[in-house]
DNA sequence: CTGCCTGCAAACTCTTTGCACGAAT
DNA sequence: ATTCGTGCAAAGAGTTTGCAGGCAG
């Protein structure tokens, strides 16, 4: 279930913005609140749709930036190409990625001593850090042992 | 200054796996050891070309995983859309990634704590980690304020 | 000789953009 | 009424791939 304030804290930074509120933003804001793992531009868009069927590619391109930047989303580029997005939990905590090099999931982790790391290795530049990601690649034993991931599907 | 042993290291490792030693192939590696910062697919190609200017793009492509598999490269993508590539120094330590927000270069850090913290968070999951990057965004105040970033150029 | 490697160009994937219509304010 | 937002389709960037000929082993 998705927290209905999600909803009017996108419309109050729509506002803000000087921007519109529109049936597809919201549509495609509705879509995105619904997952609860990472999903494409692309899948979005098929959610999108589900709600409004005249949401089109292009808007939900125009859309993810504008959430993001919103702070209702979250995107993480794991290099594999296409980027993911995740709804944005009420805490702002950091978080590392873990991704599965055998399924190709994506995990989160709680990694509060990550904005340390940030600001250790940035202040060694006399850089202030705005953002950090730690992304961790790793194998399932389990799987490459059975076969059997515990973790699919 | 490139290390000779690395071009020895890269035969041994085309040998190994019955792949050919070909021109092609030297010429990239030797552009990539040319290098000490970060660069780009097409950026590698220049630079192979001016030691052998059969180099095709094609080639290029194809080489930069057998480069990067066989250890001689670190891949480092910032979700800029193009990945960036750089040569492996000798040791095998673990760096950081620090992208300036103002100037978009990209700072190399040793960040000994990152393996730490790779196995910690993964064996939360029952993984074992393969890699980990840890990578930063940062602003630089000085640019900010004097419209001068030291580090330019 | 044999079969991997190559260059070329076309194809591909993901994302962005120009345009004229449509809808929010 | 204005002006921003939209869908459509084409363009764009970066990367991959099919094919016929070339070169390493």
């Amino acid at each position: 279930m998705s927290s209905p304030s999600a909803r009017e804290r996108f419309k109050v930074f729509l506002t803000q913005k000087g921007l519109r509120v529109t049936n597809q933003r919201m549509a495609i804001l509705e879509a995105a609140l619904a997952r609860t793992d990472h999903f494409t531009a692309e899948q979005l868009l098929d959610h999108a749709r589900a709600i409004d069927d005249s949401v089109s590619r292009a808007t939900v391109y125009r859309t993810l930036p504008i959430m993001t930047e919103g702070g209702l989303l979250r995107e993480v580029d794991i290099g594999s190409g296409e980027k993911f997005y995740r709804p944005i939990a009420d805490n702002n905590s950091q978080v590392a990625q873990v991704v599965c090099t055998d399924c190709d999931k994506i995990f989160e982790i709680s990694a509060p001593f990550m904005s340390w790391y940030g600001s250790t290795v940035s202040s060694k530049l006399g850089l202030t850090p705005v953002s950090q990601r730690l992304q961790v690649s790793a194998q399932c034993d389990r799987f490459r042992t059975t076969g059997d991931c515990p973790r699919h599907g």
